[in-house]
DNA sequence: TTGTAGACTGCCGTCGACA
DNA sequence: ATGTCGACGGCAGTCTACA
């Protein structure tokens, strides 16, 4: 499947996980919530920093979202 | 350390186990090569289908650029 | 073989607003 | 609480060329 799906995919799972609100997300990884929303539809083709940014906001270490 | 420095330093080394030039990952990858030379020194802020790439370049799962 | 420069196109990431 | 739109500035990623 193509990767900037399977990344949104995790990233919404994540977020659940930790009954997070989109809000509080973009808050926490100081993005903006329409962003936050595309990328959990993988309209969007994140870049490295901004990855750095939610592990740092889901308080996890990268390879989390790459893993099963 | 800045997380494009720890990717670009982790690229780097992963190319040179594998004693592979910039030359034949940029080929590999489908990216060029000036570019390659800018992301392993932590210029560059790259794209997930970026990461994508190089990993498939170097036959590794991307979890593998951010581990240890 | 690698680093760097300049110029270019397209898209990332922002923001306000509405459903 | 989330999806979507439109407009915008800045930068990702390309390419040629030279050290």
């Amino acid at each position: 499947m193509d990767i900037k799906k399977e990344f949104g995919k995790r990233l919404n799972q994540l977020r659940k996980d930790r009954k997070m609100s989109q809000e509080k997300l973009a808050e926490l990884s100081e993005l903006n919530r329409p962003y936050i929303s595309a990328i959990e539809q993988g309209k969007r083709n994140v870049s490295l920093e901004v990855i750095s940014k939610l592990a740092q906001a889901l308080d996890i270490e990268i390879k989390q979202f790459f893993e099963a």
